[in-house]
RNA sequence: GCGAGGGUGGCGGAAUUGGCAGACGCGCGGGAUUUAGGAUCCCGUGCCUUCGGGCGUAAGGGUUCGAGUCCCUUCCCUCGCACCA
């Protein structure tokens, strides 16, 4: 009889064996337990031992109304099971949380309800927190961030601040879009196919004068300090394309009337003689000046069209190309060869000069436009060697290029640029599809952007010691046609910093981005109000270890938090350029039916009847088990079963081994069966210290139950009386240490159970025993001409004449073996390979 | 269209300097225990098979003693960008 009861007994608890089976865990012990830690102060964060601090972050989140859902338990939950093991490794963990609390669906929420955003925003909040910490994180609260509270937007405007006087800071002309029917701007996701979301009129476009901040000053450097960070490549790549650097010339092509010129970039001036005429883009500055009074009316008229069409027509891929000419000519640098200009919307103003040289023979738009408008389509580059017919966009080389005729397209662009750089008329340049951030946003629940406009002085910086610009309280935020904060009189009138005058605040506020673009930095100085942190406490705690979140940020917060990163380290605040050494992204757990969670569709899985039936741990430990992190994958409930199922078995052990420990230890030489047992834990813990390291959880999770098996499979090969015990208890324990991370309420309580001291997290990581993965006897494959025939048994590092000897001996394999064999591989303690003669 | 990633049993998913495909679990089948149900425990479970074996990692081809893994072609899915000059 094993010592272990195997279910006996064990669910009869009061009214005998009619009762349904009772789980040994519950979310009673999570209560439990989160009360105990709360307490005990377990996981503050210990200042003393910052030098072994490890920074580990998730994506703070925005705090709907809505209930925790499962991808914040798949993002948190799995993350903390990281951070656990870091902390039985020996790292002083910090492990903050907080909230990004500006932004749009609070101010729609109270424009539907009439609920002040702030009390929404607030009780969110605090709702939140509630069901936070019943996930059992080891989040550290005094270190709480919340971008709404006055305390920290005050220094998001400091920020602001900062950029202006670095020249980083600008206001600008720019689009906006605009509902003309609800009178109002409205953001990139407020538009839905080219119309208003509320309304569902066209939104069209509207120039405001907004603030930008020029991160593209640091396009290089974002894009030059890419390969050395430990993040998922595709997210570099989508960062890297997102800057989207491109080397080329720009070229001077002088009006024909010599008042001026037209910059055109291009990636290939090797192709500049089969430029055959320019064209603008519709809101390109260059339009009206070079437009002839003929063409005024036709060209007004493709203009106003085009400032129509926006997010709609984009949708419509394969879109036949329109343009109008201008009437207008410059003359071609080299050539002097009088081209057209044209205007056509295939030309974007906010790529490169917002102007091109078409050249229809070399590039698949203008060879579209070009025949649809006649004009003419001549070859300048040519290679025999492929098939070069017309349009041809590879490289070749020159022909009527007078000059250049003969060189290939590389050494071509070079020797055009330095010919036009001579006359002038050109230069090389390089060229981002990255363009400038836009931070002014004409909406209520946001930072105020702490700006002072003054009829004498212009524009200028609300004082330092002036932070923060509180938000008030009081505003019409229905939509008016303008920033909320602009019918707020009290709000915007304000003296002149400079001259005392009567004066205006900026009635805009600062995209939520800019507030989530440093919030990491404040996490570990949160309570500081004398300066946005302390430089020196800072650049010890950060760079983030680990930070985890979804790729759907991959280019936007990832992008803004890298530079505002490095403007403070050229402020000379930081002294690491780089935030986040290390970054993964969690996958999305969809919905049963396979398709992403939405009320819409009715397949929102709710976190909170799993908790109630199950636990949070069991909770955690399915989604830990059920998926590849990185992939996620829909949501499955047979899945949740196994995992109680498992929690289940190792109480079930666990309430076994109290008895077993009063007996006395069996001494005697190991055994087999004590080997396997030795085997089999060696092997938990390495694999399991892995593949933690790399979010791998799902195998994390097999080799747990595997390492329970084994003490099962113990227990019943071997008679009460001839075990162990105590290697059982020790492996016991190891079991508990590891599991800790991913179940830590019901771990800590096995601990207890156990009669071990609190707390199961004061422990160390178990270190496996190298010895024991080496087995005396290694079962080797037998493959004849790569096919696998046979399995023998054979000692450890047994040489190939050893390996043969028992081969030899095996029936099963003479009758292969019989033609003869030509050659025979080894790969030691995996397999051997003879490759015999054929029949 | 361009770029990146992926396609493995009925299902979730394992397996990479090229070396026994399918770990672990779900589901399913059988057995034990139980008055019964539930739970638990044990055994089996890629497909086909004339029981010798044959086939098998989206499809086809190649390199190799040996390919899920490397190379070429094609198909499909997901994500990102989308007239970027």
């Amino acid at each position: 009889m094993p010592f272990v009861s195997m279910g006996e007994g064990l669910f009869c608890f009061q009214t005998g064996s009619k009762e349904l089976t009772r789980m040994r865990y519950s979310k009673q012990i999570d209560a439990k337990w989160q009360q105990r830690w709360d307490q005990s102060r377990l996981y503050s964060f210990n200042t003393d031992r910052v030098d072994d601090k490890l920074y580990c972050l998730s994506m703070f989140s925005y705090p709907s109304g809505a209930k925790l859902h499962v991808g914040h338990w798949y993002n948190f939950g799995l993350t903390d099971t990281w951070a656990r093991v870091k902390r039985l490794q020996g790292y002083e963990v910090f492990e903050p949380m907080g909230f990004d609390a500006f932004g749009l669906p609070a101010e729609n929420y109270a424009i539907q309800t009439g609920i002040h955003p702030k009390t929404s925003t607030w009780t969110n909040i605090e709702t939140m927190r509630t069901q936070l910490h019943e996930m059992g994180a080891m989040f550290d609260w005094d270190y709480e961030v919340v971008t709404c509270d006055p305390k920290y937007y005050r220094w998001t405007q400091w920020l602001f601040l900062k950029l202006y006087q670095a020249g980083l800071a600008y206001r600008a002309d720019a689009p906006v879009n605009w509902c003309s029917d609800c009178g109002t701007v409205l953001a990139n996701e407020q538009v839905l196919d080219g119309t208003c979301e509320r309304c569902g009129t066209m939104v069209d476009q509207k120039e405001m004068t907004q603030w930008f901040f020029r991160i593209t000053d640091y396009a290089d450097r974002l894009l030059d300090n890419l390969p050395d960070l430990d993040w998922p490549e595709r997210t570099k790549t989508m960062q890297r394309h997102w800057i989207g650097r491109s080397e080329g010339t720009t070229i001077h092509f002088p009006l024909v009337d010599g008042s001026g010129a037209i910059e055109c970039f291009t990636t290939r001036p090797d192709t500049l003689f089969g430029a055959t005429y320019l064209v603008l883009a519709p809101d390109h500055p260059m339009v009206e000046p070079i437009t002839t009074s003929e063409q005024k009316a036709a060209i007004l008229d493709y203009r106003e069209q085009a400032r129509r069409q926006t997010e709609m027509e984009r949708l419509s891929t394969e879109r036949e190309k329109t343009g109008v000419f201008t009437g207008g000519h410059v003359k071609h640098p080299l050539s002097g060869e009088n081209l057209p200009v044209w205007v056509a919307d295939y030309v974007i103003y906010g790529y490169g000069t917002g102007a091109i040289m078409a050249v229809p023979g070399h590039d698949e738009r203008d060879h579209e436009f070009s025949q649809k408008f006649g004009l003419p389509i001549p070859r300048v580059i040519e290679d025999p060697t492929t098939d070069d017919s017309l349009p041809y966009t590879g490289e070749g080389q020159l022909t009527n290029s007078p000059g250049f005729d003969g060189l290939d397209s590389g050494p071509a662009r070079t020797a055009i640029t330095s010919a036009l750089e001579e006359i002038g008329r050109g230069e090389a340049s390089v060229s981002y599809r990255l363009r400038d951030w836009l931070v002014s946003r004409q909406r209520y629940w946001g930072a105020p952007i702490p700006m002072i406009h003054c009829s004498c002085c212009g524009v200028v910086p609300v004082p330092e010691n002036e932070l923060p610009v509180r938000l008030p309280e009081v505003v019409d935020y229905t939509p008016a046609g303008k920033s909320p904060l602009a019918s707020a009189d009290a709000f915007i009138r304000t003296d002149c910093p400079d001259c005392g005058g009567p004066a205006e605040r900026d009635p805009d506020t600062l995209d939520t981005f800019v507030d989530s673009s440093w919030y990491f930095l404040r996490y570990p100085d949160n309570q500081n109000d004398s300066a946005i942190f302390d430089p020196q406490w800072i650049n010890q705690m950060l760079p983030v270890d680990r930070y985890v979140g979804g790729s759907e940020h991959a280019v936007m917060h990832l992008l803004y938090a890298r530079f505002i990163t490095m403007f403070l380290y050229d402020e000379g605040l930081l002294d690491f350029e780089e935030p986040f050494t290390s970054l993964t992204h969690q996958g999305v757990i969809l919905g049963p039916d396979g398709r992403r969670m939405s009320k819409s569709r009715g397949n929102v899985v709710s976190p909170d009847d799993y908790i109630n039936t199950y636990g949070s741990d069991v909770f955690r430990l399915y989604l830990a088990f059920g998926f590849n992190y990185v992939e996620g994958g829909a949501w499955d409930d047979s899945g949740i079963r196994a995992s109680a199922r498992f929690v289940d078995r190792v109480a079930r052990w666990v309430e076994g081994l109290p008895e077993a420990r009063n007996r006395s230890n069996h001494a005697h030489e190991e055994t087999e069966a004590e080997k396997e047992l030795e085997y089999e834990r060696a092997h938990a813990i390495t694999k399991i210290t892995d593949d933690v390291e790399v979010f791998q959880f799902n195998t994390c999770v097999a080799r747990l139950m595997e390492l329970t098996n084994a003490l099962y499979r113990y227990a019943q090969a071997v008679p009460a009386p001839d075990q162990d015990i105590d290697r059982v208890r020790a492996t016991t324990q190891d079991l508990l240490i590891l599991l800790a991370p991913f179940a830590p309420h019901f771990a800590e309580e096995m601990w207890e159970q156990l009669g071990y001291p609190y707390s199961i997290f004061d422990q160390s990581w178990p270190v496996a025993n190298a010895d024991r993965l080496q087995l005396d006897t290694v079962e080797l494959a037998v493959q004849i001409n790569g096919k696998v025939r046979a399995t023998i048994e054979v000692p450890k590092d047994a040489s190939e004449a050893d390996i043969e000897k028992t081969v030899r001996q095996d029936a099963r394999l003479r009758d292969y073996l019989a033609p003869g064999v030509k050659k025979t591989i080894v790969v030691p303690n995996k397999l051997i390979n003879y490759v015999v003669n054929a029949q």
